[in-house]
DNA sequence: CCGCATCCTAGAGGATACTG
DNA sequence: CAGTATCCTCTAGGATGCGG
């Protein structure tokens, strides 16, 4: 198989600066995003929110299986300061909080859509490729 | 902003199974290519692999600044049991091996580069969202 | 109801040395 | 040359309890 030169191969190339997931460096956008939707719970977050939204802190709890008060509260304000949550706080007493997505995360699904269909397709043609 | 029944909600919708990176469960294929992806060193060594394979594995670790061999090693093992990498040895003396990419990483270049135009559109517009 | 403070653990990742 | 073995560090993430 020769390998093509292609969109990935070009933006790698464009870039020459060290120390980050990809050879582009620090500021490379693909490390952004990683750094973005990564770790244990985020993507689960923003499918929950995505679905039910706007939803109470509480009840977005109940809908993510296993979460803890820890990870689900510092996932949520790592994802409002990078622009893809939203946060509406009621002052009623008691305090009532709504979370949702931002039209970021409407972009974001196709293409998350199409690494996931990436997956399914590379799984099932494993063989092929070799 | 109206959320809209978009890609991402509609794949989240269709999957009910519980403790894994999407609601969708340990069998999504967006967990799974999270998976095969992810780390610390992994979409650097394919953006190295994609540019400069076959290259030989001292010769790729040059390329990637600050990687040690155990990384190297071991995030090459997962990536050609995976199928995205492919090894192959020449039984010389010494020993010569190289690495390569395999079509299914043709295939994620377009995707990443979407993934990476994302991030950099909504740091721009960051608060066009909010 | 919402979520932070504190403490703790497991495993990802690093440093160094060594071989077929 | 191309790794593996060993040991070590550091932090993402979990458990628990408290406070506005």
């Amino acid at each position: 198989m020769i390998i093509e030169d292609n969109d990935l191969k070009r933006s790698a190339a464009e870039c020459n600066n060290k120390n980050s997931i990809c050879p582009c460096g620090e500021k490379c956008p693909l490390s952004t995003a990683m750094e973005i939707i990564g770790g244990k719970w985020k993507l689960q977050i923003l499918c929950a929110l995505q679905i039910d939204g706007p939803i109470r802190y509480n009840d977005l709890k109940q809908k993510i299986n296993g979460i803890t008060n820890t990870m689900l509260s510092s996932s949520l304000k790592k994802l409002e300061a990078d622009g893809l949550v939203r946060r509406k706080q009621y002052n009623v007493m008691p305090v009532r909080v709504e979370y949702s997505t931002t039209a970021a995360v409407d972009d974001l699904g196709p293409i998350l859509m199409q690494l996931g269909k990436w997956a399914s397709d590379m799984s099932r043609n494993k063989q092929a490729f070799e």
